[in-house]
DNA sequence: CCGGAATGGTTCACTTGTCAACCAACGGAT
DNA sequence: ATCCGTTGGTTGACAAGTGAACCATTCCGG
């Protein structure tokens, strides 16, 4: 029955295949995690963030990296405090901020994930894919981010620097 | 403080960008559709399956393709049904399935949605790549899709063909 | 033909995430 | 100093998606 509007079907279709793989590999990824780590995907998102941000960021940095709403953060964080795997620290300079820190049980258990994670990604990513085509897509979807203004895992820890940030 | 694994860098670079990019991209389309025709992305996809599919497509059917739960498409479709974009189907044949079917009000209602889309989709995707960006990433990520065994919009229709299926 | 395994869909309880309202704290401008 | 607009985070009501249990139907081996 006939075709509808004709527009923009290249990207129509481009987007379609990155929806639908992104979901794919979500899935296998979060169930791998739950199943062998006891962690959801969003909560190892999460600890990879604050890891490779030096094992310190504030809430809302989180927030927009992750690209999630300061809400669901919160309580995200709030699990994850819950568990002892991050603690939040208070900020002198600015009492609104609240940072959240990775423990050393924390990290303990990102470098556990960490593993499984790779291995997972491994599988279902580089098994199926040539190295260049892993090259292309991350420039690609590189490009795409930073058009939108989406920030890495900006070391936002330079600005406080050793602060004597009193633990709550 | 200490890098982690050093495992498998590259990969795990392009997950996240993939990652990051798809919720971006997908925040903005469920947005906008929201905000200008009042569907959810989600609806909006139940809607693009139906219509490529040819108009009908069993239920556990649309929920492999488009990678949600079975009890996602049944809640998805019970709301559509509601708003009379489509309507349930029964299939002598196999008393069991149940087939969802665009109605004449939701094939218009998706001709108004995917126009939007479509513009959307232009402005936050074809405006930051290069055509060859964009066929880069469908490429890659359909050798992804296809060696996790995932099937497009495939055409289940032909299994009826004309078949006199009875309105529920 | 019959009995059990498999398949298709729905329901229900629960998890996860969002938005809007809110309070606390900062930062100028007056 | 003080008011006001902004920013940061939390809360609570709600939307959306999931898995497990469930019924109906079909398929298949005896």
């Amino acid at each position: 029955m006939a075709a509808m509007g004709e527009c923009a079907a290249e990207e129509i279709q481009a987007w379609v295949a990155l929806s639908r793989a992104h979901d794919l590999l979500a899935s296998r990824l979060d169930s791998a995690l739950r199943a062998e780590v006891g962690l959801s995907l969003a909560e190892h998102d999460v600890l990879v963030e604050l890891n490779t941000a030096g094992g310190m960021l504030q809430m809302g940095h989180v927030a927009r990296t992750l690209v999630i709403s300061k809400s669901g953060v919160t309580r995200l964080v709030g699990k994850l405090e819950q568990d002892g795997l991050m603690e939040r620290v208070t900020f002198p300079q600015d009492r609104r901020a609240t940072f959240a820190r990775l423990t050393a049980k924390g990290l303990a258990a990102l470098e556990v994930s960490q593993k499984l994670f790779s291995r997972v990604l491994a599988e279902s990513f580089s098994a199926n894919l040539s190295s260049a085509d892993v090259r292309n897509l991350s420039h690609a979807l590189g490009k795409l981010l930073d058009a939108h203004g989406w920030s890495p895992a900006a070391k936002c820890v330079g600005m406080l620097q050793e602060q004597t940030a009193v633990t709550r």
